[in-house]
DNA sequence: GCAAGGTC
């Protein structure tokens, strides 16, 4: 490696950005190396002298700003009209170096010259590699003979720079190669679908109403659409969403201990007449039995792992509500100020070499987390801990730490406190001890049923003490123990709904993203910020995304098409590629032509099928006045002449749900629609008109039906008539709906009319329940009535005055008889105060009397659920023992029930099933 | 005027 002749050689030193620059000479030079300024006055260049392997050598160190080249279309192509987008597969492309990396490219040259060896100390990624062969190209043209090599380094820590240049290799070729197959990939690609969909959508359609459709731009990623369909799945699942009622019995027990809340280790169940019974079993024999012997065991709560840059922005939203563009800025001008290191990294782990007691020590000063920082750093605190590992190093940078103790610059935003707070707490909570707890869960058992409450009690904090974003809650219950018995303190059977999910917030879109390998930690946020930008998405208050009509038009056009060019799978693909090549298993040249064939074939059938785009953008958007309509009536076939209105032409449309329909053109002055059946799966006009049906021609349409959708013995194929007399289609219509999606989704202003959206309901299903049609099976009479029966099968009328006092308010009691299966014949006290509900089994009493105030605790002896299983060791918790708790629950004789409400109108009489609101 | 990937 030395140069012949003996004497220094001169070494011109490259790194992926100048703060990694000046780490290295730093490292190297030990501190003294001299500056001068280069072309770029970003990028100085350092001088040192240093030895590698023996070889003295002139150091000469500078660095480049990421990549210095890009790909482009030759000359011939960049114009937009230039060329048939489809060219694109096969234009020429060639990598320049853009206006502003000009200077760098000079002195890069300038340096190379005067130089003998080239060394590379790009970051060790693929794209590092990829731009060392970017350098070694810009270096080479001015000096053919350099001696070429590279160092590979994962921290900037002394040793491992050291050991980097003393152990300096070849670059990775194929490493490179795969990013040049991703770079032709994604510029191909993007380019032909921008060009095409703009050009096609742009001037036809009222996109907004600023006037800008001219300079709008409608671009198509690889990336972005995959990020918009994240967005949009999750908005089509909310309004898909059908809320159920469920219900699920709740119990709570309060002693002088405390309160603890029972839930039902059933959940909830769906059916109301099996919870009601449930209900009422519990209800008729309420004593509880403990059990489990809870012993408390120990639980921990593990501080985060170290920080990477999908961490920081999503814990940055979560916490101050930051757009994870927002905090890459305010985290860059940190790490530029050199308050933290740098913040676009995957690593999260901290290399064994990292000092890491040295950054807490920095901390010891500040005024809020200081002292924690001291102790941490006292042995006999046991408050340290080494931290753990996520899993994931990319070889370049360490985890996003503090480099810098700062109580906060003058020039700082509130952000920008926020932002160095978050990454300091994190690291210090990373190198501390798990927050530990002790937890305690009961058992009990309610005539069979079983319910849980759980305690725990926190006994150290320890990383919680400083991570204050994060907390840990801690109910305390009361001690129990085994075979005890209680009667609850509230009993009851509520109702809820099922609740769709929420709009994906910025943190969940991330972790979208994250899992399905799309964009990269540093350019995620782009990706992103890019949809807000082209009007694609919009983000409330809450940082949560929704599509715009245009996001949600242009996702559904391709669905229609039958592409995933919305989905994750394409660039899952490109990425499995990518690693291909990088390991040699495939060539770029194979990747390229392979890709591209399928992209290329995949667009020409997208331009074929662009009337599935325009029938899309026309169910959100009016058609734009400056644009020739010639195109705009190819959207729909035409199926008839309207039977109403007679002016215009009906057609055959299939609305952003994905349902069919045949409409009229004259919309929306006129609004004659028939829908087509639910489970259709495709449709087209045929040339064959209906002998039967007019006025004419009424043209024949081809079904296709979803043989999942459609009852046995119909053919998934079908060739019908809309006109009135094809009874399979009316069968269908009437069995399967007219297609489910369309009452969920938002209606846009422009379509479908209410007399269409009227047709389409699921009023013309078949209720599940009594198999007639009319109502929704949730909706169903024979459904409602029968749980109001289920309730008075249990009703019994005051039957006989008692001489028994209440036993918690002293009034007289009355007797009643059960008449549920387990308990019928059965007689049973009840209170009369309004509030009151005491309840107890004339079989229970003690005191024949009648003039009973305590019972013993054998109720239900001998019956199910053994209630003879003993006291329980505590007294005044023991079985039957009801001093001074009110309990709010009340047998099955059906008087109101305390807990049970409507939902829907909040009225105790009834469920929501039977809510005369919600069957109006 | 287009992509995604670096980074200031």
């Amino acid at each position: 490696m030395s140069r012949r002749g003996g004497g220094p050689v001169t070494v011109l030193n490259v790194a992926e950005k100048p703060s990694v620059a000046k780490s290295v000479a730093g490292i190297l030079s030990n501190g003294s190396f001299r500056t001068r300024e280069g072309r770029s006055r970003y990028n100085k260049i350092f001088e040192f002298d240093y030895a590698i392997n023996g070889q003295p050598c002139r150091m000469l160190m500078t660095s480049v700003i990421g990549h210095l080249m890009e790909l482009e279309f030759s000359d011939r192509y960049r114009k937009w009209h230039s060329c048939d987008p489809a060219d694109l597969y096969q234009a020429p492309v060639m990598k320049h170096v853009p206006e502003d990396k000009k200077d760098i490219k000079k002195t890069l040259e300038e340096e190379a010259r005067k130089s003998d060896w080239l060394v590379l100390w790009l970051d060790c990624d693929r794209e590092g590699e990829n731009i060392a062969f970017e350098v070694v190209d810009v270096c080479r043209a001015v000096k053919h003979n350099l001696f070429i090599r590279r160092a590979h380094f994962s921290a900037l820590i002394a040793r491992e720079i050291h050991e980097a240049v003393q152990n300096l290799r070849d670059p990775n070729q194929l490493f490179a190669e795969a990013v040049d197959a991703r770079q032709e990939i994604d510029l191909r690609i993007g380019a032909s679908f921008t060009r095409f969909q703009t050009m096609l959508l742009r001037d036809r359609f009222a996109i907004d109403s600023t006037g800008e459709e001219r300079s709008r731009v409608i671009s198509y990623g690889p990336c972005q659409f995959p990020t918009l369909g994240f967005i949009v799945e999750r908005y089509w699942e909310i309004q898909a969403h059908e809320p159920e009622e469920f219900w699920t019995i709740n119990c709570s027990h309060q002693s002088e201990e405390g309160i603890a809340t029972f839930n039902w280790m059933r959940g909830h169940l769906f059916d109301y007449a099996s919870a009601v019974i449930l209900y009422e079993m519990c209800v008729e024999e309420p004593t509880a039995t403990v059990m489990n012997v809870p012993h408390p065991r120990e639980r921990f709560k593990y501080p985060p792992y170290p920080l990477n840059t999908i961490e920081l922005e999503k814990r940055a939203s979560r916490y101050f509500r930051l757009s994870s563009e927002h905090t890459m800025k305010v985290a860059e001008e940190l790490y530029q100020a050199g308050f933290i290191s740098y913040p676009r990294t995957e690593t999260d782990s901290f290399s064994s070499r990292t000092d890491l007691r040295a950054m807490v020590e920095e901390q010891t000063r500040h005024p809020a987390w200081g002292s924690y920082a001291q102790r941490l750093l006292e042995p006999e605190g046991g408050l340290w801990r080494n931290p753990g590992n996520g899993g994931h190093d990319d070889k370049a940078h360490p985890p996003i730490h503090p480099t810098k103790f700062s109580s906060g610059e003058s020039n700082w935003s509130r952000d920008h406190l926020n932002v160095y707070e978050l990454v300091v707490r994190h690291y210090l909570a990373c190198v501390s001890q798990p927050a530990v707890a002790a937890e305690t869960t009961v058992e009990i058992d309610i005539s069979g049923e079983r319910f849980s409450a759980s305690g725990r009690a926190i006994l150290a904090k320890n990383y919680l003490e400083v991570y204050r974003f994060e907390s840990w809650g801690g109910s305390v219950i009361p001690v129990y123990e085994k075979g005890q018995q209680f009667i609850p303190t509230t009993l009851t059977l509520d109702s809820a709904v099922t609740r769709p999910p929420p709009l994906l917030c910025e943190a969940d879109l991330l972790c979208c993203m994250d899992k399905a390998g799309i964009g990269t930690d540093a350019t995620m946020h782009d990706h992103i910020k890019k949809l807000l930008d082209r009007g694609y998405a919009t983000k409330d208050a809450n940082t949560r995304f929704s599509p715009t009509h245009l996001g949600e038009a242009l996702v559904m056009g391709y669905d229609d098409m039958g592409y995933e060019l919305w989905k994750p799978n394409l660039r899952a693909v490109m990425e499995h590629d990518m690693n291909e090549v990088s390991v040699g298993r495939k060539t770029k040249a194979e990747v390229l032509e392979t890709c591209l064939q399928q992209m290329k074939a995949c667009f020409l059938d997208a331009r074929v099928k662009k009337s599935k785009l325009l029938e899309a953008m026309t169910i959100f958007f009016e058609r734009s006045n400056n644009t020739d309509e010639g195109e705009n009536q190819t959207a729909g076939e035409v199926v008839r002449r309207c039977n109403l209105c007679n002016e215009s032409d009906m057609a055959l449309r299939k609305n952003r749900d994905g349902n069919f329909m045949v409409g009229c053109m004259n919309y929306p002055q006129c609004r004659n629609a028939v829908w087509l059946p639910g489970p259709t799966l495709e449709a087209s006009v045929t040339t064959n008109a209906c002998q039967s049906c007019g006025p004419g021609p009424v043209y024949n349409i081809l079904f296709k039906f979803r043989q999942i959708g459609i009852p046995p013995g119909f053919d998934v194929n079908h060739l019908g008539c809309v006109g009135g007399c094809d009874d399979i289609l009316k069968q269908l219509i009437d069995i399967c709906g007219t297609g489910s999606r369309s009452q969920a989704r938002r209606a846009p202003d422009t379509v479908p009319p209410n007399n269409i959206r009227g047709s389409n309901t699921r009023q013309s299903n078949v209720c599940v329940h009594c198999q007639q049609r009319g109502h929704a099976s949730a909706n169903c009479p024979s459904r409602a009535s029968a749980s109001r029966n289920s309730r008075r099968t249990g009703t019994n009328p005051i039957n006989d005055e008692s001489t028994v006092s209440c036993n918690t308010c002293g009034a007289p009691c009355v007797l009643r008889t059960a008449s549920t299966e387990a308990n019928r014949g059965r007689k049973f006290f009840s209170c009369q105060t309004q509030g009151c509900s005491f309840f107890a089994w004339e079989d229970s009493i003690s005191n024949s009397s009648g003039n009973a105030t305590t019972w013993s605790n054998s109720s239900g002896s001998g019956r199910r659920g053994s209630r003879g299983r003993g006291r329980g060791g505590r007294g005044g918790q023991s079985g039957g023992g009801r001093r001074g708790s009110g309990t709010s629950f009340v047998s099955a004789t059906g008087e109101p029930v305390s807990g049970i409400r409507c939902f829907s109108c909040g009225d105790p009489s009834h469920f929501a099933n039977a809510c005369p609101n919600r069957n109006s």
